[in-house]
DNA sequence: TCGCAGCCAGC
DNA sequence: GCTGGC
DNA sequence: GCGA
């Protein structure tokens, strides 16, 4: 297994499961070796430093294709679809880049030799560069160039709801139950256990020689012109999806290339699973441009010339809709099985990795997950209510929700300024929860939780707040939980109240107005062009940047209207920043 | 070749 | 650091 | 996977 990471649990779980199968889990390289299991973070260029082939002692077996370098989602994949998946440019890492692209050099002796013996282009990702490990992030979601819209002409005063999105990063794999097993056994079986790790790299070492390595031959890549105080003034930003108007979105029912996005959407479920999140978000950026299209994009030719659609989408779409297929679709993962985690990733506290081993561990409905014992409590109450939570929540319930939290934060203090944010705010018809901001002219933060703490009291006193999630009540400036109004059923709905101090508001209406993929082209905006947007204001970014909490002087925090203008983006009313 | 939003919380 | 969430 |  690339990385090679014994102390991470999932790492635990992934060589455990393979032992059932019959693998051996090896902490060293040679011969003996039959697969090899890549993280989707990993390329095969890194793959080969990391297992030191410079050893020439096993280059012929790698040149025979006895030892075999694929995704760590193959062996679950093979499970899923009962066979031996051969080698497919879904599951195959290529070794070395193709004649067209260089690729970080390769040790002197490995070098493009083999290169033709792989068969089919997927390219490898793209590492980050500290970030290495076997399993990352968080979730995310598409940004710049390709917007889209869910139209909601109408006017009113507060309400809507939206869409939300959120993507993730890698998964795990195996198998589940019984099944299967011979046919792994067959391949795997001769994998064997070795002994110490000789061979691998540390991290450091790697990264020091990844350094090294871009020193040498990264082009030179002009930084953009920058004010004194660190600016840019030039550059192309229209291709940024904040800039772009929310037209009505065309997408509905089955637009014109509804057959092409419905198809990239398989690639991209495949591509989310596996964990690989900058293919998911290029797919996602890619599909949000679809759907936008009023009429069918046949060719590979028209595809290019869209925003986030390259050579290779273009290719994909091309493809698609000559053959209303995609052979790369073929071996993907098995039916089902992204309806199976859907489901388990709407508990709160699930995510992409924890509905990735469930399913692995043979989890397919909630019944299943309610014989788990190891339930976090969030994830436990989120199991209680999952009708409720997983329901949108009908707009005028949500104005019942809110006026609710807003009339008992006037009792206490009648200065609070409270505002339904979010979906709601963008006009749509039905929201995922309730977010509201509170916030008061001239109130410290303190005064502001202890707001917060009283609401709370009163509300839960009431009954009408039902549990919390998070956002620990003592000083936090938000709160996560769950309420319930006699007027909506008294389902169970998901809240989020966010205190915000007077100078920050207008920063924090943007972040909280979203959606979500508004935000982050809109805040990569702000970076390209020098400063740092976030629900706190805009800052000029800071001269070390990276580093979270740094940042330089504050630009504006209060005005909306004047972070739009300093950036240059149109502030379009809210119901035009549905994106995606 | 490199970055892809930027934070926060819990473990 | 990893995972999950807004 | 895309774009700079
Ligand atoms: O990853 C995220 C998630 C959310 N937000 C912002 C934008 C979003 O509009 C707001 C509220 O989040 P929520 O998850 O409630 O999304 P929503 O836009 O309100 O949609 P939904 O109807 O699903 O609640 O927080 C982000 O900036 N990034
Ligand atoms: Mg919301």
């Amino acid at each position: 297994m690339v990385p090679s990471r014994p102390s991470s649990k999932l790492y635990q779980i992934k060589s455990k499961k393979y032992d059932e199968y019959g693998a051996r889990v090896t902490s060293s390289f040679d011969k003996s070796v039959s697969h090899v299991l890549i993280d989707p973070e990993w390329d095969g260029s890194r793959t080969l430093k990391y297992l030191h082939i410079s050893a020439g002692d096993i280059r012929p077996e790698i040149d025979k294709g006895t030892i075999h370098f694929v995704r760590d989602s193959w062996p679950s994949a093979c499970i899923e679809n009962k066979q031996l998946i051969p080698e497919s440019p879904d599951y195959t890492v290529q070794l070395y880049s193709p004649a067209p692209s260089p690729e970080t050099t390769p040790e002197p002796e490995v070098s493009q030799k083999l290169v033709q013996t792989v068969i089919s282009p997927e390219k490898p990702p793209k590492l980050k560069k500290r970030d290495i490990s076997t399993s990352s992030n968080t979730s995310l979601s598409p940004e710049p160039d390709t917007p889209k819209q869910t139209a909601i002409d109408d006017l009113n005063p507060v309400e809507a709801s939206g869409a939300n999105t959120s993507i993730e990063n890698k998964a795990e794999k195996k198998a589940q139950d019984g099944s299967g097993n011979d046919e792994l056994d067959s391949v795997i079986q001769e994998a064997e256990l070795q002994e110490h790790a000789a061979r691998f790299l540390s991290d450091d070492e790697i990264e020091h020689a990844l350094q090294t390595q871009r020193k040498k031959y990264s082009a030179p890549y002009s930084r953009p012109k920058r004010t004194s105080d660190g600016r840019v003034l030039k550059g192309n930003w229209d291709t940024f999806l904040c800039m772009k108007a929310g037209e009505d979105n065309i997408a509905k029912p089955d637009g014109p290339n509804a057959l092409v996005i419905n198809i990239l959407s398989l690639m991209l479920h495949h591509y989310e699973a596996e964990g690989d999140q900058w293919r998911t978000l290029a797919y996602r950026k890619a599909i949000a441009t679809l759907k936008k299209q009023t009429v069918p994009v046949r060719t590979a030719a028209q595809a290019v010339k869209l925003p986030g659609i390259g050579s290779r989408l273009a290719d994909k779409i091309e493809e698609i809709n000559k053959t209303g297929d995609l052979k790369r679709l073929k071996y993907t993962q098995g039916e089902g099985k992204f309806e199976v985690l859907e489901l388990l990733k709407r508990i709160y506290g699930v995510g992409n990795k924890t509905a990735n081993k469930w399913y692995s561990e043979g989890i397919r409905t909630l019944d299943d997950v309610r014989e788990r014992k190891d339930l976090t409590a969030n994830q436990q109450t989120s199991l209680d209510h999952y009708e409720d939570f997983a329901e949108r929540i009908p707009r005028d319930n949500v104005t019942k929700h809110f006026e609710r939290v807003r009339d008992a934060v006037h009792e206490i203090d009648p200065e609070i300024e409270a505002t339904a944010m979010g979906s709601y705010r963008r006009l749509q018809p039905d929201c995922g929860d309730i977010d509201i901001i509170l916030t008061k002219r001239n109130a410290s933060r303190h005064d502001l939780t202890v707001t917060l703490a009283k609401l709370l009291d009163v509300l839960f006193e009431q009954g009408f707040a039902k549990y919390t999630f998070g956002g620990i009540e003592a000083n936090s400036m938000r709160w996560l939980g769950a309420s319930a109004h006699p007027d909506d059923g008294n389902k169970w709905r998901r809240m989020d109240i966010l205190l915000v101090p007077w100078e920050e508001r207008g920063a924090a209406f943007i972040y909280y107005t979203g959606n979500d993929i508004f935000n982050r082209s809109m805040r990569l905006l702000a970076q390209k062009k020098g400063y740092r947007l976030n629900e706190k204001g805009l800052f000029l970014a800071p001269h070390d940047r990276k580093s979270a909490g740094a940042v330089g002087p504050l630009v504006c925090g209060e005005d909306e209207e004047k972070i739009f203008e300093t950036l240059g983006v149109p502030n379009r009313p809210p119901h035009k920043r549905i994106i995606g």
